[in-house]
DNA sequence: GATTAATTACTGACCGTTCAGTAATTAATT
DNA sequence: AATTAATTACTGAACGGTCAGTAATTAATC
């Protein structure tokens, strides 16, 4: 009778329980958020394995070191999205600047209002600190990404969309805006309570840089 | 005659010297390079105090607590390029067109290429941990700065040069192709050998956001 | 020689990392 | 189906290095 509380019944849950494969991936979720939110240095293990529903020692079945897990964080999250992308523009048969506005949108869906936003940002703050994984992110990533956007736009000269500008540096300039407001709103979300519309903000980026590199 | 040796003479320079007043400023210099590279949780106090020729303890003459240095750097250090900016803009009397040009170019002479490039990267890394001094800097630099922007955009707009748009969105898109490469150089410094030409960079950004809002 | 700017030596909290032990799960045996 | 043995995912206490902050001491300047 008494025993029937603790003896373990098919239908209570016990006090944990073994995620062998789903581990990895929710310690990668929470290790993003936290980072993110604190920064590397200030993270503390002991958090992110909160969030993760686990113990500090449980991060080390997964992952050799905090810095492995910072590493790892980056590398798995943001790398697809970037296939995502070129694979949009493979496919995409519209004209140059309707590319342009396609892929700006689509950065913001994939990456300015999710989870992915905190990575940009957690570059820039550490790049300094891991050199190796900044040389992977500048070429996976930010090249990459300045790549997809350089070849629409040198598609949009080709054809007489636009006028003749060096593609690498238009590129750079259609997406650095979108870059600095997601690190920028993530940052500063607490000061801004109401203003900031992010749809007329990416609106008129597109008005005005399609405008300004529009032939003629 | 052997105390000659370690008997103070005139000449030879003491140990160490005495700055009362000069102090805090070689602070704050050698806090903000070090604030910027580590991030203020992996700062030490005692390599900040290498860099300004002291030791730790000295620190906490002049300031209360690392917090307090921290926020000192962004506070004393930034303030004064809006400032400027302001005065600028007032005494100009050109068009519209030349001034955010100007103002653009300006801004990186003052602090793209200057150690005050760092202050935007750290707010960005540290807005999370100190929300008082995130809202000092959201109003006093980053709404400033907009105002300051919006406000020639404006003039542009009454005397027929640009084209009717949200000035303040407008301003922000004049200004993030800035702020993004001041936080991008530094933090991928090591990955550009070469390329990225900022002069290229700003040209382009001047010309296609001026086309982009010119009227017609 | 009095004052105080600066150094030096120290403390205590914090946190990444380790690892012995525990409990959940699976497999083998009856 | 029930019992027991074997496996291993997970826990949490403990260790040790680091570093912000402080107290004691020294020496530069007036």
């Amino acid at each position: 009778m008494a025993q029937a509380v603790t003896q373990r019944k098919r239908r209570a849950k016990p006090r944990w329980q073994r995620r062998k494969d789903e581990r990895p991936a929710e310690l990668l979720a929470a290790a993003l958020e936290v980072f993110v939110e604190k920064g590397f240095a200030a993270t503390k293990l002991a958090d992110v394995a909160r969030r993760a529903g686990v113990t500090k020692g449980t991060v080390y079945l997964y992952f050799d070191s905090k810095e492995a897990l910072f590493k790892a964080v980056v590398r798995e999250t943001i790398v697809p999205v970037i296939a995502q992308g070129e694979a949009l523009a493979r496919a995409f048969t519209g004209s140059a600047r309707e590319l342009v506005e396609r892929l700006v949108r689509e950065y913001w869906r994939l990456v300015g209002e999710t989870a992915l936003a905190g990575i940009p940002k957690l570059m820039m703050a550490e790049a300094a600190t891991f050199p190796e994984l900044t040389r992977f992110y500048y070429d996976e990533v930010v090249t990459r990404g300045h790549r997809l956007m350089a070849g629409v736009i040198e598609r949009g000269i080709k054809n007489g969309e636009f006028r003749p500008v060096d593609v690498m540096v238009a590129a750079k300039l259609a997406m650095s805006p979108l870059i600095h407001a997601t690190v920028a709103r993530r940052a500063f979300a607490s000061c801004m309570p109401e203003a900031f519309n992010v749809q007329q903000y990416l609106d008129t980026h597109i008005d005005l840089y399609l405008h300004g590199i529009a032939q003629q």
